[in-house]
DNA sequence: AATCTATTCAATGATTTGTTTGAATACTTG
DNA sequence: CAAGTATTCAAACAAATCATTGAATAGATT
């Protein structure tokens, strides 16, 4: 094989790896996805697609290998496919965080009006004697897999079992990714009932990439 | 701000990065700047591309932040962004050689047809006294840093300075990534004239990752 | 078998991307 | 300041990408 056409093929076939992450719907679906496995209909709905669109970008994540599927009755259901391909997607999240100020600036400002500018990472965690673990996503997601010691209440049902939550300890909440709004507004309700409530930037998912030794295909 | 525009806007700018990304003669040209800054033509010429079509590309990973330049007299000299954009970079091609099987194939048929099927990796090095550490790349590249030990010989010049290698040793080759064949070359004149040589699969980047303290911008 | 539902397919047009070509600009050297 | 070199710019066309629409398919239910 000639070296030009080696890398040429190589790189090109990189390069279409790279074009399914170029896509502000197909990041979005990815992001939704490493959290649990969801139906097209279901990823439509949350991203604010139509279904057919969905399923094309679907698609394309599954040829690119970063999602996979399975059926059940009418419904297909899909997931992000192994740890390989979140670890590649939070490299360019942090990548963007780190460097794209158009990125900074839009999460600064966002998380400012939402009344929850401040966040606390894994390592800066407090003990269980002073803070509360609270997991504000769906409870299927909760339950495909959570952060050690956090208890759930999906986002829809915490105004209702606020009488739930201890008055004397941290609510520190947490949900999808950074880019997830459910732990802010759990945040902003929280505060505004008088708790003392923060975000936490970091997920399951970060948990999960360290610890968990299933996650390998 | 509403959610849907912050999630829009969050998505749309990281999207924006991973197209630059997705395109096989930029990520080529990344390749190369992770070893050492280079002027427009030689990316140029060593990538295949016209000056001008080089001159875009680099322009549009500038905007994107995944590399920098400086000025010298008339010539500007690229070199890659920091850490992070290496770090995606390398996440990237790491899925894509675990899971793309374009990729894989590929790159194991090169190899196969150039003589050099086999490669070691950084922890199954063989000690100082049974083995010699090579770097094939130029010498500018083995100037701005090298993995620990290694003796450079660029494979321009390598015929001419077989003299120099010890015959009782392993020579083991390295150059600037998985997808480069300098190595590649080495190893197969290296056999030819008698040596016993493999080829390394890692390379000063990746020590540099994990060791150069100072590649934190 | 007929109907219903979730998903996919196919075609369309608007937009973006990629390369080439030749001219323009920025800096250096004589 | 004129000539030379490296780089960038601008225009142009081909190709790829994206969302939308409406129809088609696969499986479940009746």
């Amino acid at each position: 094989m000639e070296k030009r056409t080696f890398k040429d093929s190589i790189y090109t076939a990189i390069a279409g790896l790279a074009k399914a992450f170029g896509n502000a719907n197909r990041l979005e679906i990815l992001d939704l996805l490493a959290n649990g496995e969801k139906t097209v209909e279901q990823v439509a709905t949350q991203t604010a697609i139509t279904v057919a669109n969905a399923s094309q970008h679907l698609q394309l994540l599954k040829n690119a290998r970063l999602v996979k599927s399975r059926r059940e009755g009418n419904f297909i259901f899909y997931t992000i496919n192994g740890k390989q391909a979140y670890t590649a997607w939070k490299a360019l999240r942090e990548l963007a965080l780190a460097a794209e100020p158009a990125v900074q600036v839009t999460l600064r400002q966002y998380r400012h009006e939402a009344g929850s500018p401040e966040s606390l990472t894994l390592d800066s965690l407090p003990g269980n004697d002073r803070a509360l673990l609270l997991d504000v996503r769906p409870t299927d997601e909760y339950a495909s897999g959570s952060l050690p010691g956090a208890v759930s209440i999906p986002i829809g049902e915490l105004p209702q079992r606020l009488g739930e939550l201890p008055r004397h300890l941290t609510i520190i909440t947490y949900c999808r990714g950074p880019f997830c709004t459910f732990a802010d507004d759990a945040v902003q309700l929280l505060k505004a009932n008088g708790f003392d409530a923060v975000r936490l930037e970091e997920t399951y998912l970060d948990h999960r990439l360290h610890n968990d030794e299933s996650w390998k295909n």
